[in-house]
DNA sequence: AACCTGACTTCGG
DNA sequence: TCCGAAGCCAGGT
């Protein structure tokens, strides 16, 4: 069928079981290209509240949120403590353990 | 149809 | 080790 790769990430993202958390290098591959990450960062704009998507569970390859403080930072902080995941003094997360790969 | 944009990623200095 | 610059993809305007 035709999918595009949007909705292969869109799919991807919503399947993100809580406690556990991706990066957007990592969807990308999984939705078939590696190197779309800028795509996903998209694909959450566009649709993540219409689809009801977990915004929150997706994070830079640093393991790091990537939005700024005062702009959604806290609040993606304070979800993902929430389910469990675990943020370092450096406000970093420990992707070997609470990284998503199924 | 062309140009712009985005919560990225990666390599080089 | 840290900062800057370039590369990449697909949807929107």
């Amino acid at each position: 069928m035709a999918e595009t790769f949007t909705e292969r990430v869109r799919n991807l993202i919503k399947n993100i079981p809580p406690g556990r958390v991706a990066t957007y290098g990592l969807i990308a591959a999984m939705a078939g290209n590696p190197r779309a990450a800028r795509q996903v960062v998209w694909v959450l704009h566009s649709s993540s509240e219409k689809y009801d998507l977990p915004w929150h569970r997706v994070i830079n390859s640093k393991g790091k949120i990537s939005l700024s403080p005062g702009d959604g930072f806290e609040l993606q902080k304070k979800l993902l403590t929430h389910e469990g995941i675990e943020f370092t003094g450096d406000n970093q997360v420990n992707l070997s353990k609470f990284l998503w790969n199924p």
